[in-house]
DNA sequence: TTTTAAATGATAGTAAAACTATTATTAAAA
DNA sequence: TTTTAATAATAGTTTTACTATCATTTAAAA
Protein backbone atom coordinates (compact mmCIF):
# COMPACT_ATOMS: atom_id res chain seq x y z
CA UNK A 1 0.00 0.00 0.00
CA UNK A 2 1.40 2.95 -0.80
CA UNK A 3 -0.64 6.47 0.07
CA UNK A 4 0.43 9.12 -2.85
CA UNK A 5 1.66 12.38 -0.99
CA UNK A 6 2.56 15.18 -2.63
CA UNK A 7 4.80 17.61 -0.93
CA UNK A 8 4.19 21.03 -2.50
CA UNK A 9 7.10 23.46 -2.20
CA UNK A 10 8.67 27.02 -3.10
CA UNK A 11 8.77 26.89 -7.14
CA UNK A 12 11.71 28.92 -6.99
CA UNK A 13 13.63 26.32 -5.52
CA UNK A 14 13.80 24.47 -8.78
CA UNK A 15 13.73 24.46 -12.20
CA UNK A 16 11.57 22.13 -12.78
CA UNK A 17 9.33 20.01 -10.45
CA UNK A 18 11.25 16.67 -9.95
CA UNK A 19 8.36 15.42 -8.40
CA UNK A 20 7.00 14.68 -11.64
CA UNK A 21 9.28 12.45 -13.29
CA UNK A 22 11.39 9.77 -13.16
CA UNK A 23 14.60 11.73 -13.39
CA UNK A 24 13.76 13.93 -11.05
CA UNK A 25 12.46 11.81 -8.27
CA UNK A 26 15.56 9.71 -9.03
CA UNK A 27 17.64 13.06 -8.48
CA UNK A 28 15.97 13.50 -5.10
CA UNK A 29 16.18 10.56 -4.43
CA UNK A 30 19.87 9.58 -4.97
CA UNK A 31 21.09 13.14 -4.03
CA UNK A 32 19.86 12.07 -0.85
CA UNK A 33 21.60 9.28 -0.92
CA UNK A 34 25.17 10.61 -1.92
CA UNK A 35 24.58 13.68 0.39
CA UNK A 36 23.96 11.27 3.02
CA UNK A 37 27.30 9.45 2.55
CA UNK A 38 29.91 11.85 1.43
CA UNK A 39 28.52 15.14 2.70
CA UNK A 40 27.73 18.23 0.75
CA UNK A 41 30.96 19.24 0.07
CA UNK A 42 32.26 16.44 -2.09
CA UNK A 43 28.59 15.92 -3.67
CA UNK A 44 28.75 17.49 -6.63
CA UNK A 45 26.16 17.16 -9.97
CA UNK A 46 28.66 14.76 -12.10
CA UNK A 47 28.97 12.09 -9.31
CA UNK A 48 25.36 12.42 -9.01
CA UNK A 49 24.77 11.95 -12.83
CA UNK A 50 26.68 8.99 -13.20
CA UNK A 51 25.28 7.68 -10.62
CA UNK A 52 21.65 7.26 -12.29
CA UNK A 53 23.13 7.26 -15.43
CA UNK A 54 22.57 10.44 -17.08
CA UNK A 55 24.61 13.80 -17.75
CA UNK A 56 24.92 16.89 -15.53
CA UNK A 57 23.33 19.20 -18.29
CA UNK A 58 19.54 16.88 -17.48
CA UNK A 59 20.31 17.61 -13.51
CA UNK A 60 20.57 21.46 -14.65
CA UNK A 61 17.54 21.26 -15.83
CA UNK A 62 15.83 20.44 -12.32
CA UNK A 63 18.16 22.12 -10.50
CA UNK A 64 20.38 25.72 -10.67
CA UNK A 65 23.14 24.45 -8.70
CA UNK A 66 23.67 21.77 -5.64
CA UNK A 67 23.09 24.46 -3.01
CA UNK A 68 19.52 24.91 -4.22
CA UNK A 69 18.98 21.27 -4.01
CA UNK A 70 20.02 20.63 -0.71
CA UNK A 71 17.70 23.71 -0.15
CA UNK A 72 14.86 22.02 -1.77
CA UNK A 73 15.65 18.62 0.42
CA UNK A 74 15.62 20.33 3.69
CA UNK A 75 12.50 22.52 2.68
CA UNK A 76 11.06 19.14 2.20
CA UNK A 77 12.00 17.51 5.53
CA UNK A 78 10.66 20.71 7.02
CA UNK A 79 7.60 20.15 5.24
CA UNK A 80 7.35 16.38 6.39
CA UNK A 81 7.98 17.17 10.03
CA UNK A 82 4.96 19.79 9.63
CA UNK A 83 2.89 16.81 8.35
CA UNK A 84 4.10 14.53 10.49
CA UNK A 85 3.30 16.99 13.54
CA UNK A 86 -0.34 17.68 12.16
CA UNK A 87 -1.57 13.99 11.68
CA UNK A 88 -0.08 12.96 14.77
CA UNK A 89 -1.53 15.92 16.92
CA UNK A 90 -4.88 15.76 15.26
CA UNK A 91 -7.26 14.26 17.90
CA UNK A 92 -5.08 15.72 20.81
CA UNK A 93 -6.44 18.34 22.84
CA UNK A 94 -4.44 18.64 25.69
CA UNK A 95 -1.34 21.25 24.40
CA UNK A 96 1.09 19.49 26.64
CA UNK A 97 0.76 16.49 24.81
CA UNK A 98 0.64 17.79 21.60
CA UNK A 99 3.97 19.50 22.66
CA UNK A 100 5.81 15.91 23.53
CA UNK A 101 4.61 14.82 20.38
CA UNK A 102 6.48 17.68 18.40
CA UNK A 103 9.18 16.61 20.29
CA UNK A 104 8.73 13.21 19.34
CA UNK A 105 7.97 14.21 15.56
CA UNK A 106 11.64 16.36 15.42
CA UNK A 107 13.81 13.45 17.54
CA UNK A 108 12.25 10.69 15.34
CA UNK A 109 11.19 12.33 12.10
CA UNK A 110 12.87 9.38 10.12
CA UNK A 111 11.47 6.47 11.89
CA UNK A 112 7.73 7.30 11.90
CA UNK A 113 6.60 6.75 8.42
CA UNK A 114 8.32 5.27 5.40
CA UNK A 115 6.38 8.04 3.57
CA UNK A 116 7.32 8.47 0.15
CA UNK A 117 9.16 5.97 -1.54
CA UNK A 118 11.49 7.91 -3.62
CA UNK A 119 12.47 9.59 -0.11
CA UNK A 120 14.71 7.52 2.39
CA UNK A 121 13.65 10.32 5.53
CA UNK A 122 15.98 8.67 8.01
CA UNK A 123 19.08 9.48 5.48
CA UNK A 124 17.34 12.87 5.03
CA UNK A 125 17.10 13.86 9.01
CA UNK A 126 20.76 12.51 8.92
CA UNK A 127 21.56 15.06 5.99
CA UNK A 128 19.81 17.69 8.03
CA UNK A 129 21.25 17.31 11.27
CA UNK A 130 24.87 17.43 9.88
CA UNK A 131 24.41 19.29 6.56
CA UNK A 132 20.93 21.59 7.78
CA UNK A 133 22.56 24.79 8.52
CA UNK A 134 24.17 25.10 5.65
CA UNK A 135 20.50 25.74 4.05
CA UNK A 136 20.64 28.89 5.50
CA UNK A 137 23.82 30.14 6.38
CA UNK A 138 24.68 31.83 3.17
CA UNK A 139 25.61 35.26 1.76
CA UNK A 140 22.50 34.87 -0.34
CA UNK A 141 20.03 34.11 2.86
CA UNK A 142 18.58 37.95 2.20
CA UNK A 143 17.69 37.52 -1.40
CA UNK A 144 16.16 33.89 -0.91
CA UNK A 145 14.63 34.66 1.85
CA UNK A 146 12.50 37.33 0.37
CA UNK A 147 11.18 34.58 -2.38
CA UNK A 148 10.25 32.85 0.22
CA UNK A 149 12.30 29.84 0.08
CA UNK A 150 12.56 29.52 3.83
CA UNK A 151 8.81 29.88 4.57
CA UNK A 152 8.39 25.58 5.32
CA UNK A 153 10.85 26.18 8.37
CA UNK A 154 8.99 29.00 9.50
CA UNK A 155 5.42 27.10 9.02
CA UNK A 156 7.03 24.85 11.57
CA UNK A 157 8.42 27.08 13.74
CA UNK A 158 4.98 28.89 13.75
CA UNK A 159 3.19 25.79 14.28
CA UNK A 160 5.07 24.54 16.81
CA UNK A 161 4.96 28.36 18.57
CA UNK A 162 1.20 28.10 18.85
CA UNK A 163 1.34 25.03 20.68
CA UNK A 164 4.13 26.53 23.09
CA UNK A 165 1.73 29.54 23.16
CA UNK A 166 -1.35 27.16 24.74
CA UNK A 167 0.91 25.56 27.17
CA UNK A 168 1.90 28.72 28.22
CA UNK A 169 0.63 32.04 27.15
CA UNK A 170 2.75 34.10 29.54
CA UNK A 171 5.90 32.63 27.97
CA UNK A 172 7.77 35.25 26.04
CA UNK A 173 9.40 33.23 23.56
CA UNK A 174 7.31 30.93 22.08
CA UNK A 175 9.37 30.82 18.32
CA UNK A 176 12.65 31.00 19.57
CA UNK A 177 11.74 28.29 22.01
CA UNK A 178 10.14 26.31 18.76
CA UNK A 179 12.97 26.71 16.59
CA UNK A 180 15.45 25.92 19.56
CA UNK A 181 14.19 22.88 20.19
CA UNK A 182 14.39 21.66 16.56
CA UNK A 183 17.99 23.10 16.11
CA UNK A 184 18.70 21.76 19.64
CA UNK A 185 17.89 18.30 18.43
CA UNK A 186 19.40 17.70 15.31
CA UNK A 187 22.58 19.29 17.16
CA UNK A 188 22.91 17.18 20.04
CA UNK A 189 22.25 13.87 18.29
CA UNK A 190 25.45 15.44 16.03
CA UNK A 191 27.11 16.35 19.32
CA UNK A 192 26.43 12.92 20.88
CA UNK A 193 27.60 11.06 17.37
CA UNK A 194 31.13 13.31 16.91
CA UNK A 195 31.52 16.04 19.40
CA UNK A 196 30.22 13.83 22.74
CA UNK A 197 32.21 16.25 25.27
CA UNK A 198 29.81 19.04 24.22
CA UNK A 199 26.54 17.52 25.51
CA UNK A 200 25.27 15.31 28.20
CA UNK A 201 23.12 12.83 26.29
CA UNK A 202 24.32 9.70 24.47
CA UNK A 203 22.92 8.25 20.85
CA UNK A 204 23.43 4.51 21.55
CA UNK A 205 22.32 2.41 17.69
CA UNK A 206 21.18 5.07 16.85
CA UNK A 207 18.05 5.55 19.17
CA UNK A 208 18.00 9.32 20.70
CA UNK A 209 15.83 8.65 23.40
CA UNK A 210 17.78 10.66 25.61
CA UNK A 211 17.35 13.61 23.46
CA UNK A 212 14.24 13.55 23.57
CA UNK A 213 13.73 13.46 27.48
CA UNK A 214 16.03 16.54 27.50
CA UNK A 215 13.94 18.81 25.50
CA UNK A 216 10.58 17.23 27.25
CA UNK A 217 12.74 18.21 30.36
CA UNK A 218 13.93 22.02 28.51
CA UNK A 219 10.40 22.52 27.71
CA UNK A 220 8.33 21.50 30.67
CA UNK A 221 10.64 23.75 33.28
CA UNK A 222 10.88 26.63 30.44
CA UNK A 223 6.80 26.58 30.27
CA UNK A 224 6.26 25.90 33.68
CA UNK A 225 4.12 28.59 35.40
CA UNK B 1 49.12 50.55 24.82
CA UNK B 2 49.28 47.11 24.03
CA UNK B 3 49.15 44.06 25.79
CA UNK B 4 50.58 41.15 24.19
CA UNK B 5 47.96 37.97 24.36
CA UNK B 6 49.12 35.17 22.10
CA UNK B 7 46.23 32.47 22.23
CA UNK B 8 47.58 29.08 21.85
CA UNK B 9 45.66 26.61 19.53
CA UNK B 10 46.53 23.13 18.17
CA UNK B 11 49.74 22.42 16.31
CA UNK B 12 47.72 20.28 13.68
CA UNK B 13 45.32 23.35 12.78
CA UNK B 14 48.38 25.02 10.45
CA UNK B 15 51.49 23.89 9.06
CA UNK B 16 53.37 26.98 10.29
CA UNK B 17 52.55 29.15 13.18
CA UNK B 18 50.60 32.48 11.53
CA UNK B 19 50.97 34.41 14.72
CA UNK B 20 55.06 34.70 14.45
CA UNK B 21 55.70 36.03 11.17
CA UNK B 22 54.48 39.08 9.52
CA UNK B 23 52.86 37.23 6.83
CA UNK B 24 51.16 34.86 8.42
CA UNK B 25 49.21 37.73 11.02
CA UNK B 26 48.02 39.47 7.60
CA UNK B 27 46.79 35.90 6.18
CA UNK B 28 44.66 36.32 9.96
CA UNK B 29 43.59 39.62 9.51
CA UNK B 30 42.56 39.78 6.21
CA UNK B 31 41.11 35.97 5.90
CA UNK B 32 38.58 37.69 8.75
CA UNK B 33 38.03 40.50 6.90
CA UNK B 34 37.55 38.44 3.81
CA UNK B 35 35.19 35.92 4.93
CA UNK B 36 33.20 38.10 6.84
CA UNK B 37 32.42 40.26 3.47
CA UNK B 38 32.16 37.70 0.85
CA UNK B 39 31.24 34.71 3.32
CA UNK B 40 33.02 31.31 3.66
CA UNK B 41 32.06 29.62 -0.14
CA UNK B 42 32.92 32.28 -2.29
CA UNK B 43 36.36 33.00 0.16
CA UNK B 44 39.42 31.43 -1.55
CA UNK B 45 43.20 31.63 -1.00
CA UNK B 46 43.55 33.43 -4.64
CA UNK B 47 41.32 36.45 -2.99
CA UNK B 48 43.28 36.67 -0.06
CA UNK B 49 46.64 36.64 -1.73
CA UNK B 50 45.35 38.87 -4.08
CA UNK B 51 44.43 41.43 -1.18
CA UNK B 52 47.88 40.90 0.72
CA UNK B 53 50.00 41.16 -2.33
CA UNK B 54 51.25 37.82 -1.71
CA UNK B 55 50.71 34.26 -3.62
CA UNK B 56 48.85 31.14 -3.23
CA UNK B 57 51.45 29.18 -2.61
CA UNK B 58 52.74 30.98 0.34
CA UNK B 59 49.69 30.81 1.77
CA UNK B 60 49.43 27.23 1.73
CA UNK B 61 52.52 27.04 3.38
CA UNK B 62 50.78 28.56 6.50
CA UNK B 63 46.92 26.25 6.12
CA UNK B 64 46.53 23.34 4.04
CA UNK B 65 43.65 24.71 2.97
CA UNK B 66 40.77 27.32 3.58
CA UNK B 67 38.49 24.72 5.92
CA UNK B 68 41.46 24.47 8.04
CA UNK B 69 41.97 28.11 8.00
CA UNK B 70 38.46 28.56 9.11
CA UNK B 71 39.07 26.18 12.17
CA UNK B 72 41.97 28.17 13.02
CA UNK B 73 40.15 31.31 13.44
CA UNK B 74 36.80 29.95 14.69
CA UNK B 75 39.50 28.26 17.56
CA UNK B 76 40.81 31.46 18.03
CA UNK B 77 37.82 32.69 18.43
CA UNK B 78 36.50 30.02 21.06
CA UNK B 79 39.68 30.44 23.05
CA UNK B 80 39.02 34.33 23.01
CA UNK B 81 35.77 33.92 24.88
CA UNK B 82 37.17 31.57 27.49
CA UNK B 83 39.75 34.53 27.79
CA UNK B 84 37.60 37.09 28.20
CA UNK B 85 35.31 34.69 31.17
CA UNK B 86 38.18 33.96 32.99
CA UNK B 87 39.39 37.56 33.47
CA UNK B 88 35.82 39.01 33.76
CA UNK B 89 34.84 36.32 36.16
CA UNK B 90 37.98 36.02 38.45
CA UNK B 91 36.85 38.30 41.54
CA UNK B 92 33.36 36.81 41.20
CA UNK B 93 32.34 34.37 43.95
CA UNK B 94 28.26 34.08 43.12
CA UNK B 95 27.64 31.60 40.16
CA UNK B 96 24.66 33.02 39.13
CA UNK B 97 26.67 36.79 38.37
CA UNK B 98 29.04 34.59 36.93
CA UNK B 99 26.89 33.15 34.50
CA UNK B 100 25.41 36.07 33.63
CA UNK B 101 29.13 37.39 33.17
CA UNK B 102 29.12 34.51 30.77
CA UNK B 103 25.87 35.40 28.53
CA UNK B 104 27.58 38.26 28.46
CA UNK B 105 30.82 37.33 26.83
CA UNK B 106 28.39 34.91 24.55
CA UNK B 107 26.41 38.21 23.09
CA UNK B 108 28.95 40.81 23.38
CA UNK B 109 32.26 38.94 22.70
CA UNK B 110 32.86 41.51 20.29
CA UNK B 111 32.41 44.70 21.76
CA UNK B 112 34.80 43.97 25.44
CA UNK B 113 37.94 44.29 24.14
CA UNK B 114 40.18 45.38 21.26
CA UNK B 115 42.70 42.49 22.10
CA UNK B 116 45.02 41.86 19.45
CA UNK B 117 45.09 44.35 16.64
CA UNK B 118 45.57 41.83 13.63
CA UNK B 119 41.91 40.14 14.68
CA UNK B 120 39.01 42.34 14.00
CA UNK B 121 36.94 40.35 16.88
CA UNK B 122 33.31 42.22 16.22
CA UNK B 123 33.91 40.68 12.80
CA UNK B 124 35.24 37.53 13.73
CA UNK B 125 31.85 37.63 15.71
CA UNK B 126 30.05 37.73 12.61
CA UNK B 127 32.05 34.71 11.17
CA UNK B 128 31.35 32.43 13.90
CA UNK B 129 27.72 33.48 13.52
CA UNK B 130 27.38 32.81 9.94
CA UNK B 131 29.95 30.15 9.22
CA UNK B 132 30.47 28.77 12.50
CA UNK B 133 28.80 25.79 12.40
CA UNK B 134 30.80 24.68 9.32
CA UNK B 135 33.76 24.47 11.05
CA UNK B 136 32.79 21.30 12.80
CA UNK B 137 29.80 20.33 10.06
CA UNK B 138 32.10 17.87 7.56
CA UNK B 139 33.06 14.33 6.97
CA UNK B 140 36.11 15.37 8.82
CA UNK B 141 34.68 15.82 12.37
CA UNK B 142 35.47 12.73 13.51
CA UNK B 143 39.47 12.02 12.14
CA UNK B 144 39.69 15.83 13.13
CA UNK B 145 38.48 15.59 16.58
CA UNK B 146 40.57 12.83 17.37
CA UNK B 147 43.72 15.39 16.79
CA UNK B 148 42.35 17.74 19.14
CA UNK B 149 41.26 20.05 16.57
CA UNK B 150 37.97 20.94 18.71
CA UNK B 151 39.50 21.06 22.19
CA UNK B 152 39.17 24.74 22.50
CA UNK B 153 35.07 24.63 21.89
CA UNK B 154 35.44 21.75 24.50
CA UNK B 155 37.05 23.73 27.00
CA UNK B 156 34.91 26.52 26.50
CA UNK B 157 31.45 24.08 27.51
CA UNK B 158 33.51 22.24 30.23
CA UNK B 159 33.93 25.94 31.70
CA UNK B 160 30.37 27.25 31.50
CA UNK B 161 29.30 23.60 32.54
CA UNK B 162 31.04 24.07 35.81
CA UNK B 163 29.49 27.25 36.60
CA UNK B 164 26.15 25.92 35.80
CA UNK B 165 26.73 23.14 38.40
CA UNK B 166 27.49 25.22 40.86
CA UNK B 167 24.30 27.28 40.15
CA UNK B 168 22.30 24.02 40.76
CA UNK B 169 24.18 20.51 41.25
CA UNK B 170 21.41 19.12 40.28
CA UNK B 171 20.62 20.00 36.65
CA UNK B 172 20.91 17.25 34.77
CA UNK B 173 22.28 18.82 31.86
CA UNK B 174 25.20 21.20 32.23
CA UNK B 175 27.14 20.55 29.05
CA UNK B 176 23.91 20.89 26.75
CA UNK B 177 23.14 24.09 28.70
CA UNK B 178 26.57 25.56 27.97
CA UNK B 179 26.69 24.71 24.20
CA UNK B 180 22.90 25.63 23.84
CA UNK B 181 23.59 29.10 25.73
CA UNK B 182 26.22 29.38 23.07
CA UNK B 183 24.26 28.18 20.13
CA UNK B 184 21.45 29.78 20.77
CA UNK B 185 23.17 33.14 21.03
CA UNK B 186 24.57 32.96 17.95
CA UNK B 187 21.44 31.41 15.97
CA UNK B 188 19.46 34.23 17.33
CA UNK B 189 21.61 37.20 16.87
CA UNK B 190 21.62 35.59 13.14
CA UNK B 191 17.77 34.60 12.95
CA UNK B 192 16.83 38.31 13.81
CA UNK B 193 19.04 39.70 10.90
CA UNK B 194 17.92 37.69 8.27
CA UNK B 195 15.17 35.28 8.95
CA UNK B 196 13.37 37.53 11.95
CA UNK B 197 10.26 35.07 11.80
CA UNK B 198 12.33 31.84 13.43
CA UNK B 199 12.46 34.06 16.47
CA UNK B 200 11.05 36.44 19.30
CA UNK B 201 13.66 39.08 19.83
CA UNK B 202 15.10 41.68 17.54
CA UNK B 203 18.75 42.75 17.10
CA UNK B 204 18.71 46.60 16.55
CA UNK B 205 21.81 48.74 15.83
CA UNK B 206 23.72 45.54 16.29
CA UNK B 207 22.50 45.66 19.98
CA UNK B 208 21.58 42.19 21.04
CA UNK B 209 20.39 43.02 24.34
CA UNK B 210 17.21 41.35 23.82
CA UNK B 211 19.13 37.92 22.41
CA UNK B 212 21.14 38.54 26.20
CA UNK B 213 17.98 38.97 27.99
CA UNK B 214 16.55 35.96 26.41
CA UNK B 215 19.72 33.80 27.25
CA UNK B 216 19.37 35.02 31.12
CA UNK B 217 15.50 34.26 31.24
CA UNK B 218 16.04 30.67 29.94
CA UNK B 219 19.17 30.30 32.03
CA UNK B 220 17.14 31.43 35.46
CA UNK B 221 14.52 29.29 34.68
CA UNK B 222 16.00 25.81 33.93
CA UNK B 223 18.29 26.34 36.87
CA UNK B 224 15.79 27.11 39.08
CA UNK B 225 15.55 24.62 42.37
C1' DT C 1 80.86 41.55 7.09
C1' DT C 2 80.14 37.70 4.73
C1' DT C 3 77.81 33.40 4.41
C1' DT C 4 74.03 30.66 4.71
C1' DA C 5 69.57 29.35 5.51
C1' DA C 6 64.84 30.36 5.85
C1' DA C 7 60.92 32.73 4.11
C1' DT C 8 58.56 34.58 0.45
C1' DG C 9 57.54 35.67 -4.43
C1' DA C 10 56.98 34.54 -9.30
C1' DT C 11 55.56 31.49 -12.49
C1' DA C 12 53.61 27.48 -14.34
C1' DG C 13 50.88 23.67 -14.43
C1' DT C 14 47.10 19.90 -13.25
C1' DA C 15 42.70 17.91 -11.99
C1' DA C 16 38.34 18.60 -10.77
C1' DA C 17 34.14 21.51 -10.10
C1' DA C 18 30.68 24.32 -11.77
C1' DC C 19 28.71 25.52 -15.11
C1' DT C 20 26.83 26.57 -20.61
C1' DA C 21 25.86 25.35 -25.35
C1' DT C 22 24.72 22.42 -29.25
C1' DT C 23 23.00 18.65 -31.42
C1' DA C 24 21.12 13.96 -31.49
C1' DT C 25 17.85 10.67 -29.88
C1' DT C 26 13.86 8.85 -27.72
C1' DA C 27 9.22 8.83 -25.95
C1' DA C 28 4.76 10.73 -25.48
C1' DA C 29 0.90 13.61 -27.13
C1' DA C 30 -1.89 15.58 -30.73
C1' DT D 1 1.84 10.13 -38.35
C1' DT D 2 3.59 14.33 -37.01
C1' DT D 3 5.07 17.28 -33.60
C1' DT D 4 6.73 18.42 -29.25
C1' DA D 5 8.96 17.71 -25.02
C1' DA D 6 12.40 15.39 -22.40
C1' DT D 7 16.68 13.42 -22.04
C1' DA D 8 21.32 11.93 -23.62
C1' DA D 9 25.73 12.75 -25.72
C1' DT D 10 29.33 15.57 -26.43
C1' DA D 11 32.19 19.40 -26.03
C1' DG D 12 33.81 23.43 -24.24
C1' DT D 13 34.80 27.56 -20.56
C1' DT D 14 36.02 29.49 -16.30
C1' DT D 15 37.21 29.03 -11.64
C1' DT D 16 38.89 26.54 -7.69
C1' DA D 17 42.02 23.93 -5.26
C1' DC D 18 45.77 22.57 -5.25
C1' DT D 19 51.40 21.13 -6.39
C1' DA D 20 56.01 21.98 -8.13
C1' DT D 21 60.05 24.58 -9.31
C1' DC D 22 63.08 28.14 -9.10
C1' DA D 23 64.35 32.99 -8.14
C1' DT D 24 64.78 36.53 -4.81
C1' DT D 25 64.69 38.79 -0.53
C1' DT D 26 65.48 38.94 4.41
C1' DA D 27 67.35 37.71 8.66
C1' DA D 28 70.41 35.14 11.44
C1' DA D 29 74.80 32.79 12.17
C1' DA D 30 79.51 32.45 11.49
Amino acid sequence: MSVAIKISLNEGLYLKEPQDSILGRKIIQNSILLIEKFGFESFTFKKLADKINSTEASIYRYFENKHLLLLYIVNWYWEWVNYLININTLNIDDPRKKLKIIINCFVFASKENPGIDYVNESKLHNIVISEGGKAYHTKEVDNQNSKGFFRSYKNLANSVSQVIAQVNPNFKYPFALATNLFEMSNNHIYFANHLPRLTDISVVDNDAIEVEKMLNYFAEKLLRK
